[in-house]
RNA sequence: GCGAUCGUAGCUCAGUUGGUUAGAGCGCCGGUUUGUGGUACCGGAGGUCGGGGGUUCGAGACCCCUCGGUCGCCCCA
């Protein structure tokens, strides 16, 4: 028989494994923390939708939708569409449920996204985000709360050295609009001196231009102009309130003037999470008001602020993620002490401890896995023990062995991790009592 | 979609102007040690050199195509 061609992975696609995983993990989790620190409610959403979802909030002519969608038709013949982001499919939730009762909706999610874009470092056709919206609230106390929110996830995965988040407004339509004709009419009058790109740009979607990393672009774009002359008082005092907001909570910021948004449901807040340390993939976390989306889904007129970061990118940036040790390497020796062993694991097991039987190789193997696992201790069950009903009880840490029966191992495990909880306690309060020292230094 | 660059063992990489049986370190398995973590020493497995075609007496190396990774552009998290 012909030996077959195993098939690869699909080209964008991770099988995300070991430390990797750990990472993605931790960052999950993580999030999953915090946005229950804030009253977010988790929801889960389905991975398709039709692709009118997509293609009416995004609009067809934006580059996710006219080139980038998973889309097919399905066996009854209708136009689905993986999912490319979370927003429009939250939107279109909240019109088919009648989630307007439940305003003001604070909700979070995380979950795999597609997209056909050529891969790189930190970009996937199957990538992985946090997301996190509310609907409903018009007031800018909405945008900071959710920047506080995102600032917080930052901190505490321990990126938030070297990110940056950068801020503006887009104001209101009647803002908007306006600024957008005063930038047309302002690269009109260069247009010659744009690059090709930019030139499209001008017809398709202006307000891009200026954030061209084009080199020509740049003299035009820098002197295009801001669009704080164009807000309207309202668009100000909104703006004015987010910035305030922010600083009363502590989290900084700098004002990008050139940070824009393409789609045109976006309102008001629009912002970045941006780091130097990812190359071209340097947004880690970015979102902002889109007070337009539902209507354009046909619903009613909602106010809504949104964020959304990537996982993968997030991963990369974390210092190495301690993997989680399991507490118990139980070694049986022959087959009768197998059976033994799978007893005695889940006895441990129900008493909340992690356990892992070394069944199959040499014993001197088995003893390195455990060790290389970080297991506190060993449990050696072999003939001796089995006919006492007690097994040999090892601490990793110290080599002390006893031979103990197994409610006599659960109530040592409890005092050994009571002890290693103390010390890293007794670690934490070390750092601390050192930055106390340093700051009375410093004043 | 456009441009550039790379692809040799599970991983990180050597491999001379084309020349015999393609190497090293780490990891894995085994032995010195038949029920005890480390070190050392010894041994072993593992490669259609990403795939296909071509040039040549001879290709891991040169040419073409293709697949994939990476870096920019586009777009975006």
């Amino acid at each position: 028989m012909a030996k077959i061609q195993t098939p690869q992975a699909v080209r964008g696609t991770q099988d995300i494994f070991g430390e990797d995983q750990e990472r993605f993990q931790h960052v999950v989790e993580t999030f999953e923390r915090v946005r229950r620190l804030y009253g977010f409610k988790g929801v889960q959403m389905p991975v398709f939708e039709p692709t009118a979802v997509f293609a009416r909030s995004l609009g067809e002519t934006t580059d996710v939708v006219s080139k980038e969608m998973y889309s097919f038709e399905d066996r009854g013949g209708d136009s689905l569409t993986l999912r490319p982001e979370f927003t429009a499919g939250i939107s279109r939730a909240y019109l088919t449920n009648g989630w307007q009762q439940h305003v003001p909706l604070k909700l979070s999610t995380h979950g795999p996204l597609f997209r056909y874009e050529r891969p790189q470092k930190g970009r996937y056709r199957q990538f992985h985000q946090l997301d996190a919206e509310i609907i409903g609230v018009s007031e800018a106390a909405a945008d900071v709360e959710l920047l506080c929110f995102a600032d917080q996830l930052l901190k505490e995965l321990g990126i938030s050295d070297g990110v940056t988040l950068q801020l503006n407004t887009l104001g209101d339509a009647e803002s908007r609009d306006a600024w957008r004709d005063a930038l047309v009419e302002h690269f009109q009058a260069h247009k010659a001196d744009l690059s090709k790109d930019s030139q499209d740009r001008l017809e398709r979607n202006p307000l891009r231009i200026l954030d061209s990393k084009e080199r020509q672009d740049r003299p035009i774009a820098d002197s295009a102009p801001d669009i704080d002359a164009y807000l309207s008082t309202e668009a100000k005092e909104f703006f004015t309130q987010v910035t305030e907001g922010l600083d009363a909570c502590g989290v900084s910021w700098t004002r990008n003037s050139r940070l824009v948004r393409g789609l045109d449901y976006y309102r008001h807040t629009a912002f970045e999470f941006v780091t130097d340390r990812l190359g071209a993939q340097g947004t880690v976390l970015a979102g902002g008001r889109y007070d337009g989306l539902i209507e354009s889904l046909g619903g009613p007129v909602t106010p809504a602020v949104g964020w959304a970061a990537g996982i993968e990118r997030l991963g990369m940036l974390l210092a190495d993620v301690p993997a989680k040790p399991m507490e118990l390497a139980i070694l049986p020796m022959g087959e009768t002490a197998s059976a033994k062993a799978l007893a005695v694991a889940s006895e441990l097991r129900g008493s909340q401890f992690s356990a892992e039987i070394f069944g199959s190789g040499k014993f001197k193997k088995r003893m390195a896995r455990a060790n290389q696992v970080g297991a506190l201790a060993a449990i050696i069950i072999g003939e001796d023990e089995m006919a006492s009903g007690k097994v040999q009880f090892k601490n990793l840490a110290t080599g002390e062995q006893t031979e103990l029966d197994v409610a006599a191992v659960i109530e040592k495990m409890w005092d050994l991790r009571f002890s290693e909880d103390l010390d890293s306690f007794d670690a934490d309060l070390t750092d601390l009592e050192q930055e106390v020292a340093q700051l009375g230094e410093a004043d």
